[in-house]
DNA sequence: GCCGTTTTCGGCCCGACTGTTTTCAGTCG
């Protein structure tokens, strides 16, 4: 039980490492590393020097049958049961699993009863409909909307979203809204809820919580898309998707409170999980108890009647401060290191929305946008942003109508007539072109060097995804080193290639491009990666963000816009960039344009 | 398996819920 924990302790340590592992097993700090003893460290040093594991761990890997680890996936269902199931019964599969329980073989089981087999059967059935997560931008849809209408509830006297989707993880599981509420008023304002629009089924409703199923139909204005490139339309399931968008649902949880436990509630269904058990550890240091009623000196009484010894926070800052901390932001809240920053008020100034003047990749009619150059640039301005690069795709990409030399070099022409225009006008706007080369062969870039050197910069992208993806990592991560030792590649684009909800990306160390790219502007010449805010990218992985601006990597982050619509995705980007804690100064998109100009002109 | 100026053993975050029990184990968030 808490070997386990050790283990998924010491893995979440390794992946959130910014150091070079290979170093730390040479110098031995491996070891010094909080959460990695002698066990995890010997195996670790062994896995880095041989290539391999100990081999009680690939036995145990090996022999333990996949469909085992699947069953984890079934709500009420954990690794104790799956292990009577497959000790008794033989069960190897959710197949089997299913199987036996249709036969009623798993009722008569101490322990089991025909109320979970019958839940067992239930959740193989929900996990084949609804194992998948939803991505942020549909989850904040209804999730924003679901809490206008709770704020809105004669009662509630104030609501927030919690759980994931206040973290902007890129996907979310299910929606949770925390409500404040005086005791007396919580029987109406349930009874409000559960007749509010949108909800399609009530699984529970209780004192504290009322959980629910959301369906489209909670939008007023019905449910759509925006305009969406072949490329991403054809990983998620093609033409079909938007129906099956629209015939979609979410789980959502509302937790009623009394007003003086509210911040404490709020902070504990904000997570993440592993943010609250650093934080309830902090607590016990101090002597105190930290839970979803309160922060208070150790006592027997429990819930809210403990509560009442608390210490008073109406906010969480408050809480944060009672513990010594700094407070920390919601997308901040994964345990990847902002504890620490936040005990000695180190933690990052996150850059925002209002620090964007402008961005590298977008496309317009000349491939395959929706709207055109002037189409693009009266939108940006009205954005309020200074300037706008345009990189339509490169004529390898036929599915896309990649544009050929000679209607790239028209396309500049025309962007210097505007440039000019504007400039004589006193309009602080300009644009910048580009192109969205394809990654070919060897790294090589789909135009002729001399074709490259008369526009303005080069983000670089892989759209071969079937090849890649069939390649292996150190092949996938040769070629992107190549592309960007080209002196005419600037960015590297959604440098994964993943989809979300829709395909993987090609394997590739990020770690070894990043570090690549962070030699090149260290001397000064610029290599900026990707952050595609597309919320169908979200590539750059914030994960990875973090380890960009470390290495002073400048990150841009891109809209990837193929209509109007499509530049406002650059608040997902932004989200996501604020997640990994990029700064102002990190990002590409808050230079002027006469700085971007510098930058990129020289 | 990891950790420790309460240190080499005995803890490890916490509470709610469910279904199974008749005082609790397993799961979840």
């Amino acid at each position: 039980m808490f070997r386990t924990r050790s283990y998924q302790n010491g893995s979440r340590l390794i992946g959130s490492l910014s150091q070079d592992l290979g170093e730390l097993v040479a110098s031995g700090e491996l070891f010094e590393l909080k959460g990695i003893g002698k066990g995890l460290g010997s195996a670790i040093s062994q896995a880095v020097g041989e290539g391999r594991w100990p081999e009680d761990w690939t036995t145990l890997h090996d022999e333990t049958p996949e469909g085992l680890i699947q069953m984890l996936g079934i709500p009420g269902v954990g690794p104790k049961k799956i292990k009577i199931l497959h000790d008794v019964l033989g069960v190897q599969t959710i197949a089997d699993l299913q199987e036996v329980c249709v036969k009623n073989e798993v009722a008569p089981m101490k322990g089991f009863g025909a109320k979970s087999q019958q839940k067992i059967l239930d959740g193989i059935d929900l996990l084949a409909r609804f194992s998948e997560r939803r991505r942020l931008d549909i989850g904040l849809r209804y999730g924003q909307t679901f809490l206008a209408m709770i704020q809105n509830l004669v009662g509630v006297e104030r609501a927030e979203l919690a759980g994931s989707a206040r973290r902007r993880r890129e996907t979310i599981g299910d929606l949770d809204i925390v409500a404040a509420v005086q005791p007396e008023d919580v029987e109406r304002v349930t009874a409000d809820i559960l007749s509010l629009n949108g909800i399609a089924d009530v699984k529970g409703a209780g004192d504290s919580k009322v959980s629910v199923i959301l369906d489209t139909s909670i939008f007023d204005g019905g449910f759509s898309l925006g305009h969406l490139d072949a490329n991403v339309l054809d990983a998620i399931g093609g033409e079909g998707y938007e129906q099956l968008e629209s015939g979609g649902t979410i789980d959502a949880q509302v937790r009623l409170v009394p007003p003086h436990v509210f911040a404490f509630t709020l902070a504990y269904f904000t997570g993440s999980k592993e943010h609250n058990i650093r934080m309830r550890q902090v607590a016990q240091d101090k002597g105190l108890k930290l839970n979803e009623f309160g922060l208070m000196p150790e006592t027997e009484l429990t819930g809210l009647e403990a509560a009442a010894t608390s210490l008073s926070a109406t906010t969480e800052s408050e809480i944060y401060a009672h513990l010594g901390l700094q407070f920390v932001i919601p997308e901040l809240r994964e345990d990847m290191g902002e504890i620490e920053a936040s005990a000695s008020k180190m933690l990052p100034e996150l850059t925002s929305l209002s620090d964007i003047r402008g961005a590298l990749h977008n496309h317009t009619t000349l491939s395959d946008g929706e709207a055109s150059l002037e189409q693009m640039a009266d939108a940006a301005q009205r954005m309020g942003w200074n300037w706008l690069g345009i990189a339509d795709h490169s004529p390898t990409l036929q599915v896309a109508h990649g544009a050929s030399a000679d209607d790239l070099l028209a396309q500049h022409a025309k962007m210097q007539e505007y440039n000019s225009k504007w400039k004589n006008e006193g309009v602080d706007f300009r644009l910048f072109s580009g192109v969205e080369s394809d990654i070919l062969e060897d790294g090589k870039l789909d135009h002729p060097d001399d074709v490259l050197a008369q526009i303005d910069y080069v983000v670089a992208s892989v759209h071969a995804m079937g090849k890649w993806r069939s390649r292996d990592e150190s092949q996938n991560t040769e070629d992107l080193l190549k592309c960007i030792e080209h002196p005419a590649t600037t960015v590297l684009g959604h440098p994964t290639g993943r989809i979300l909800q829709g395909r993987d990306g090609y394997e590739v160390d990020l770690h070894t491009v990043l570090e690549h790219m962070s030699e090149y502007n260290k001397s000064g010449v610029l290599k900026a990666v990707e952050l595609n805010a597309s919320p169908y990218r979200l590539d750059l992985d914030w994960r990875l963000c973090k380890r960009a601006k470390e290495l002073g990597v400048p990150v841009v982050i891109n809209p990837d816009a193929h209509s109007i619509k499509g530049l406002g995705d650059i608040d997902y980007g932004v989200m996501i960039a604020r997640k990994g804690w990029l700064e102002r100064e990190d990002i590409l998109n808050s230079l002027t344009a006469e700085e971007m100009s510098g930058k990129l002109l020289g």
